[in-house]
DNA sequence: TCAAAAGTGTTGATATTACACCCATGT
DNA sequence: ACATGGGTGTAATATCAACACTTTTGA
């Protein structure tokens, strides 16, 4: 049946109305292994067990809004407006899930979003929003309140196959990296070892991905390595890697 | 049925209720041009005007029951249940659009779902719901209520992406196909052309594609092609084919 | 026999991979 | 000096793109 519409202004009263949230799939890598932000649950259900951040979309706020609302509310950790442009924070829509059978409330919507961020620290425990808390991914086995296990595990996935042929790798480094930090980006989000040498050739090499600073950095040992920025002007989540760095391509 | 448990614990009063539709952007092709399906509104808001066939969730349906029961209703035309899996017909979600700004009612959710289909025929206009009919994807500059223009170009990439290295162009077909046809989907989905004779070497060549079936097809002019199915036990949406099929090779 | 479409072979250009080798710094 | 990591050169292999050529049918 078509849209029935009583009155120009009204949603039909057949038409259910669901309550919706968002939930986050953040996304950092520290001491070379992707890890994901958790917060452990301080109200039923689920209470006392570990879930991505989130929580109720509030009428008049767009789902990016609620996104970075219930981020900011549970981690303290504000996410710059428009992260979904350049920059080493990026923010997408990843899928939505429900209505059925993931709530022990009822019927619940939700919509999860993806937040790939370089390392930060969190502010210590004890506010009065629950303990937010990095895990590495491959620890979350079945851990997670309600079908955030599956969520998690989507988001993961897509931030993988994205960083293959788009540059948002560079979403996980501070403004001015190294040819190495991002490739121990590469290696922890794809769980592989990459040929450091062939690496380079080709994240410098690729067209509109990499733009060379000028400046030398880091202070460990070995050859200083050369900075680098996103190249000007790209759209990290359009631009188009060509060719790709391949996951297959890893040793 | 609505599964409202009365519950150990309600959704807080504060969080919003939202109604949601679910709109799809059904792709097929004919002629060698890529079709959506769209149909014509009868009631307001946007009476009168093209739009995607779609409609509100209904408590107790899951999202992609939904999907199916709008096509089935506006467009009397059945989709298979499952239809994510294998065979000629893929549906996937999309993605979410909303609340804000998109429905002159007022908050609206809408989640996007896109639909992969062989060409089939549309019953005749005049049933008691809107008429739906395909058109050109080319032909749909900024026609369609709501936000539909850009929920279909939306899938439109979508599509335009995935058949580059998913086997999901064979959506497109029917359950036999020669390699002359498939080609004709990637021509039609990506408006280019492709070399005929590289393409059948790349697509009968890429590994777990295409499977042979013995038998020939086609009685027009010109030499017999060989049938051709998807080759058994892939996942079409799960599959990633190595080497891709390029979008760049279009000559 | 001819037109049309299917399918194979071949070749130069480009990409990938593995690894030898040099460069620049801290200790 | 030497260890450590940064970065370049090069050669074997795979893939891509263009196109000559053969095969198999209908008219």
């Amino acid at each position: 049946m078509p849209r029935t519409t009583p009155a120009p202004s009204a949603v039909p009263e057949t038409a259910g109305a669901f309550p919706v949230t968002v939930d986050v799939v953040a996304l950092t890598v520290r001491d070379a292994e992707l890890h994901a932000l958790v917060v452990d649950r301080l109200l039923e259900p689920y209470r006392g067990q570990a879930a991505l951040p989130g929580g109720f979309v509030l009428p008049g706020e767009t789902l990016e809004q609620a996104a970075a609302r219930e981020l900011e509310e549970e981690t303290r950790l504000t996410v710059p407006a428009g992260a979904t442009g350049t920059g080493p924070w990026h923010l997408e829509q990843l899928r939505t899930y429900g209505p059925l059978g993931r709530d022990p409330r009822g019927p619940v919507l939700s919509v999860a979003y993806l937040l790939l961020a370089p390392a930060f620290g969190l502010p210590a425990a004890g506010g009065d929003a629950a303990e937010a808390r990095w895990v590495p991914v491959g620890d979350t086995r079945a851990g997670l309140a309600f079908d955030h296990d599956q969520i998690l595990a989507d988001g993961v996935e897509r931030a993988r196959a994205k960083i293959e042929y788009s540059p948002l790798a560079a979403a996980f480094c501070p403004p001015e990296f190294t040819v190495a930090e991002l490739r121990g980006v590469y290696e922890a989000v794809w769980g592989t070892r990459l040929d450091a040498r062939n690496f380079h050739r080709k994240a410098t090499g690729t067209p509109g991905f990499l733009e060379p600073t000028g400046r030398l950095g880091g202070g460990g040992p070995g050859r200083p390595a050369e900075l680098f920025r996103l190249a000007p002007g790209v759209d990290p989540s359009a631009t188009v890697l060509h060719p790709p760095l391949l996951r297959a391509g890893a040793s």
